[in-house]
DNA sequence: CTCGGTTTTCAAAGCGCTTTGGATGCCTGC
DNA sequence: GCAGGCATCCAAAGCGCTTTGAAAACCGAG
């Protein structure tokens, strides 16, 4: 059932028809009424594809999934992050699209992506320090908006992030407060933009307390459980293992505490741990006290608002540059406690 | 840059030049070879929605995400069957595309994707026992493919499934072996398909040994990190305890884990446990030994399965229906050892 | 040369929608 | 009774591509 096929049912034009649908004002109510009502009778659904055509924009919003042989990870944020952004997608009438990259084509997946005409606007996920699809996706006049940041781009462009340097500085603080002394960071890989401004926030928080950072206990990796597990053994060895870690991700923070039963210690007393908690929908950080102290934003309620920001972009393209920081709360459970008295 | 620019730039027609950049016969290899040079220097990408319009076919594979206010959970192992998928999707030009729908209108976001012409087929996750869904795309005659199986569906339809039954039969057959005669089965919500198939296995198994199975020891919903927990401290409770349990995922044995520790419990030593293991990137089980005994299918390959199959279907749509069974290994980790001697 | 057969190219129609620029009919006020 | 103004509706062009049916160009054989 088509446009036309309609049209001729109802005996009318395929312009009144195509106006009744999409509320225009030059058509009486009456015929608008009945148009609907033949519409809705015959099942008839304007193909998406001709209605792109024919205004120019596809109602679509793209994402790109890095995947090399190196990159074999998913990030695991990365369902919850999708589901917030569809639903507000949905809401707003829009659909969206994957689309599969190495990591040497990411630029060509985006470029390619836009200018078949396939979306309407981009989503950056992941940003690294100095991230050059920023500067890519300005030139192409892409409406995009970047989930994070990126150090050292000095282009304007919209992003919304969370404020890991000042979650991370907090909960450094939180720690040495504690008395806590020797305090670890397992962080996410170094060339990612969060895990910079992350450690930048665990420096400053040292700093401040005139203490000095030790490259022994500071690690970087992608974030997985095995790796939180296998760095936590591998610092309980030192002469001086860390009283307190501080992690990326709950994921990892798994694997910490794995190291730590393996070892007999237990966490919040012999060595206290924090998480960065993206309040993952399978993965909640306990029902009401805390499994984990950490440093808690929804991921997915981040989803929701990027999605909103980008469908404002894509609607006003001109307007100036919007950004949103997100403060995360530190909310405290059970993985803390003042530092054990070794002396 | 369109077909039109280039085609009048190159003094050729829009025919020509199609069918040079399509690769049809019926143009000489020197003005192939003219065209393509011609579309690379000038950037040309042939407008999507267009290229649909005249052909038929979007070249986009849909996916629909669930989403309502009692379902706010997204599946862990979503990230990792897309990332399978949209990788296959990716070699044989497809790309995916994602809607939101209520559960209330999932059969209509299947239909709208459809009939819009916005995909060329669908993927249907999650089926539940008696999944109406499928038998609405069979009527629609959208190709498409389903991840896992639905009990009680009699007509036929492309899937591919983990073989449950047989798999969760081994495993706890394994357990009984081990002399374990309390096992406990932490399974997903029951509606699931996939979840009774488990339990059948689970049940099977039981009955095999002569064992009579007890209501309190079968727990099912979703599958969070902390409904692991919590029905484990639930149970441990039990005047006669489990002495192992099968869960349905590694993030629920996480929970598991977490409720066995903190009752002082010694996991394999003092409480056996097998988990299914869906082989996420950011969830491996273990390094060398693995950390859970475990049935394990990687997920990720399931997608990349699950696109081929549907990517032939879209090509033949006629051909005899196709299925697959995977059957999951069962690997032996550090998580089970012989039941204790109580008595 | 000319003719049938290939090879190469083209003009135009068509995919299903929106939108421009009228046309038509009806009502109001003089 | 008629001009002017509205409210309705319509025919046709256009979005950028593929594809049909035909024409032009070229070839070697007779």
């Amino acid at each position: 059932m088509n446009l036309k096929q309609l049209s001729q049912i109802l005996g009318l034009s395929q312009t009144t028809v195509s106006r009744a649908l999409n509320g225009y004002p030059e058509v009486s109510e009456a015929t608008r009424l009945r148009v609907q009502a033949a519409a809705a009778k015959h099942g008839y659904r304007p193909n998406a594809r001709a209605k792109g055509l024919a205004t120019g924009r596809s109602m679509v919003i793209g994402h790109v999934i890095p995947s090399s042989a190196r990159h074999e990870m998913v990030n695991p944020i990365f369902g919850d992050f999708v589901a917030g952004a569809v639903k507000k997608y949905a809401e707003h009438g829009y659909d969206m699209m994957f689309t599969n990259a190495d990591d040497t084509s990411i630029e060509d997946a985006y470029r390619s992506l836009f200018q078949r005409g396939a979306v309407d606007g981009v989503v950056l996920q992941g940003p690294k320090v100095n991230e050059p699809r920023i500067e890519v996706l300005t030139r192409m006049q892409v409406p995009f908006i970047v989930h994070g940041r990126s150090t050292g781009v000095s282009l304007p462009y919209d992003w919304i992030d969370v404020n890991n340097k000042s979650s991370f500085l907090r909960a450094t603080r939180f720690l040495i407060d504690l008395g806590h002394r020797r305090i670890a960071l397992i962080n996410g890989l170094e060339d990612m933009d969060f895990a910079q401004r992350r450690r930048d926030g665990y420096l400053e928080a040292l700093k401040q307390a005139g203490l000095s950072p030790d490259p022994a206990l500071m690690r970087s990796a992608e974030m997985t459980e095995v790796y939180g597990h296998h760095e936590t053994r591998d610092m309980l060895r030192l002469d001086d293992p860390p009283t307190a870690i501080l992690t990326s991700s709950m994921i990892s923070a798994i694997g910490v505490r794995r190291a730590l039963d393996e070892a007999g210690l237990k966490m919040g007393r012999d060595v206290s741990v924090i998480a960065h908690d993206d309040d993952l929908s399978y993965l909640k950080n306990g029902q009401d006290v805390p499994i984990f102290t950490a440093t808690r934003s929804s991921v997915r309620h981040a989803g929701e608002l990027a999605a909103e920001m980008l469908i404002e972009r894509i609607r006003a393209p001109h307007d100036p540059v919007k950004t949103r920081l997100l403060e995360a709360e530190l909310v405290v459970g059970g993985s803390t406690g003042p530092a054990p008295n070794r002396f």
